[in-house]
DNA sequence: CGACTAAGTCAACAACCGTTGACTTCCACG
DNA sequence: CGTGGAAGTCAACGGTTGTTGACTTAGTCG
């Protein structure tokens, strides 16, 4: 232990992990409540903590969504993937997305009423969804990925935000069946 | 002249008046802002009035969205509609409320930060979708309803809130000849 | 005309929000 | 030991919100 500098002491690792708590209280909140209904109160005292704390570390309530609403979609590399088994490696990859990480429902309940995130929703879609699902699909690339888009974010808001019962219940597995074939429709099949 | 009794004066008249007013401007505002940014006195402002006459009209902020909300889809009968030409019977509704009625859109937005809307949003779904396609789903109609619904409402924010280019600018034909097959395998096809 | 009543306004309330700046606590290090 | 600085608290601010109750306006009818 030579090294101080680049060294944080122990009030140093415990700030970083109290800010890490409060961006996961924060995604929970954003998650489940919406921006606006969130407060930064209590997001605060899901954590333990005063308020003041959470702007100290975050500047404002804009900034912390921010932070909470940049993620990763860790879409796989569709290039050597059958037609057949896209569905299969695409739907667990929705499930993570929308379920463990819970990044993703912030962004879907605030794109709803605020311009600013849908365009930031715009921009996962094309940096992210868009050249992931070219590699597979022949031609107009652009109007399948979007296709895909939009039944993957009707499944989402159906199953996470609304709720509708015969969806939000069903398994992982009975899901991928009835919507697999879609998938694989909107990506590879000629439309009539 | 005898009968004063049921026949309103002008001043019950202007009250109906700015009662729909009323309740024009607060559809608009929940529409574009949802629900919790949506504030009393906003609407007030639009329509030119106190915001005690809002609540004297129509109780509470809550009611006012309830009665905000209340619409009907029209759906037509499907009784005697083959299973070829489904879509071609509800894809014209489904852009005709969307795009001309324009009273979904405010309850969409609405649903995905309040719980309130999103309760809404599914009372016209099991009261008016739901419903509306059993009769011609052979098994499990909640599922299928749902799976429809899924694909809609997925459809419907990708086009007219996310507005994602291919799909915001594809034509009615073009929507119909990509979705119309997806509706028609979730309402009649058996999934492997 | 004068009383009645509906339509609408006014000011204010209690609660809650995001945010601020000064204060306290406490550990590490010279 | 004691001092500096980081981690965190505290109380308070200015503003906004939904909602309330008393007040004013104005048309109608006996």
């Amino acid at each position: 232990m030579t090294y101080t500098l680049g060294m944080p002491d122990r009030r140093a690792r415990s700030a970083v992990a109290t800010r890490a708590a409060i961006l996961d209280a924060a995604r929970a909140r954003f998650g489940t409540d919406g921006y606006e209904r969130t407060t930064m109160r209590a997001v605060a005292s899901d954590v333990g903590v005063d308020p003041a704390l959470v702007v100290r570390y975050f500047g404002n309530k804009e900034s912390l969504f921010a932070e909470a609403a940049e993620f990763d979609l860790h879409l796989p590399d569709l290039h050597d993937v059958p037609a057949k088994d896209l569905a299969a490696v695409l739907m667990p990859r929705f499930f993570a997305v929308w379920e463990n990480d819970g990044a993703f429902l912030p962004l879907l309940r605030a794109a709803a009423s605020s311009p600013r995130a849908a365009e930031a929703m715009l921009q996962v879609f094309a940096r992210q969804v868009a050249p992931a699902l070219a590699v597979v699909t022949a031609d107009r690339p652009d109007e399948r990925a979007a296709l895909v888009g939009s039944q993957v974010l009707g499944l989402a808001f159906s199953r996470y935000v609304l709720r509708v019962p015969p969806v939000a219940n069903m398994t992982h597995e009975q899901l991928m069946r009835w919507v697999g074939p879609v998938l694989e429709y909107y990506l590879t099949t000629e439309p009539r």
